[in-house]
Parts: structure tokens; sequence; C-alpha cells
DNA sequence: CCGAATCCACAACGATACTG
DNA sequence: CAGTATCGTTGTGGATTCGG
């Protein structure tokens, strides 16, 4: 549950605090590009350009948009070699990685359950 | 990895097609309305106006689109009954939970590591 | 109570162009 | 190559209303 009931106690502002924190991140980390980028860069170092490649679909402007949030929230490390054309390098970070692995569950999930939700599916649409 | 590389072997156009099909699932699902939902339903059972009360933040026209979603996909189920006022109440399948399995990882993720992101966010904001 | 439909404000997004 | 900024379009999502 990311949410928890406020009690009105004393002294749970921190809880307060603490969930609406933690239900920040949460929106802004459980959207489809931003779990695509992390479950692409897996436990690799990849360029820019790379990951817009491994990213199918991704447009220039929502990679550079979820990087910098990742980047933020210390999920993905940025790494600048100062050269020319510049080189940048993303890996992901020891939290990153954490989550990473949750993401993965969720790939698996996806493909487990093809079959189960394909048919549902067209079960729904007649 | 949800999709995999195309290889121009004879024969895998059914991989190719259960890959962008698994896509597809992931892109509908890895929102935060779906994920908050799903999340708050857990093993219970839950009618339309209880689920908008338990997922904070959410309209109703969210969460309907939403619940159809996962309706569609065989993830919630939804029964009717028909009275006045009418009832509806949404439960996990069994897809479902199994996807429940993974959120529940995010989102002990989210909590064991709000610490850390907490303070990169503040070092990145600097 | 639930759901669908309408309206429309605003954010998201893609495309493009420009800088270092 | 990487990033930022701008612009124009699309579309998301909230508010509201009506119907079952």
């Amino acid at each position: 549950m990311v949410t928890k009931q406020f009690t009105g106690s004393p002294d749970d502002a921190d809880l307060r605090r603490a969930d609406s924190l933690a239900r920040e991140i949460f929106s802004d980390v459980a959207n489809k590009w931003a779990l695509l980028i992390i479950e692409a860069l897996g436990d690799r170092t990849l360029r820019f350009i790379e990951l817009r490649n491994d990213v199918e679909g991704i447009s220039h402007k929502m990679l550079t948009q979820n990087l910098r949030m990742l980047e933020r929230y210390g999920l993905v490390e940025r790494k600048v070699y100062p050269t020319v054309p510049p080189r940048v390098e993303y890996t992901l970070t020891e939290p990153g990685r954490a989550l990473r692995a949750t993401v993965d569950g969720m790939c698996g999930w996806t493909h487990r359950y093809l079959g189960h939700i394909e048919a549902a599916r067209r079960r729904f649409d007649a």
C-alpha cells in the first residue's frame, strides 16, 4: 500500500509526509517510459543514443526528460565525458537496480500471462 | 526485456507479434492509476465508490477508464448487482493478483529507498 | 450508485532548430 | 553527440450532466 490512513494521533505528521513523498515518487516512476528505460539499461552502461535505439518508440525529448527525473531521484548515474562530440553514459545506481528487479517481475508477468490477456481481451471486445 | 531483437530468421513473425503485444500490455498497465488501483484492490472486493475513496486523488473518469482497461485485459472481475441504486463490485482475478505481487514490490521499494531518493533529490536540486 | 458522453483547459508530446 | 528551448498539435484528464 502506498498511502496509509490518517489517524489523527499526534506525531504522525512525519508519517504522512513520508507517505505523500512515497506517493509522489511512485507516481513519477510508475510510467511506461521510465520503467522501459530502467529495463533497457539493465546492468549495462549505455550512451544516450544507445538508449534511444533500445527503447523503441521513445522520442529524444521523452528520453531526456525521464533521464533527468531518474537522475534527480538518484536511480541512474550520468557520466559526462568532455570530448567532442560529447559522450554521456547512463548506468543504474543501486536503488535503480533494486527497482529494476521489480520491473523485471512486471515484464515476466506480461509474457507469462500474454495468452490469458489476449483471450480476455477478445472475449471483452465481443 | 519487453522487446526482443528482430533476427530476420523465418518464422519468428509470431515472436514479434507476441512482443508487440507484450509491449502494448506493458504500456497500458504501467501507469500510475492502473497500478494504484491494483494495489488498492489487493485481495479485497470493493465497490466503485470505495475504490474512488481508497485511490487518493483519482477522478471518476480515470477510475472508470482504468477499470475498463483492466477488465478488458482480464485483470479485474466486474460484478454487477441489478439493484437500485446499482451495486458494482471489483475483484482482482488470478492474473491481476499475480501482477499485484510485483506492484507490491514496487511499493516496498519506494518506502525502502525513500531516504536515498529524498537525499539524491536535494543534492540534484542544488 | 454507476457509467457514458460532452465540453474544454491545459499538459504532454513530437518536430524542429540552435548551442556547446 | 547531447541537451535545451520553442512551437504547434494532440490528447489527457477534470468537471459536469444526463441516463439506467
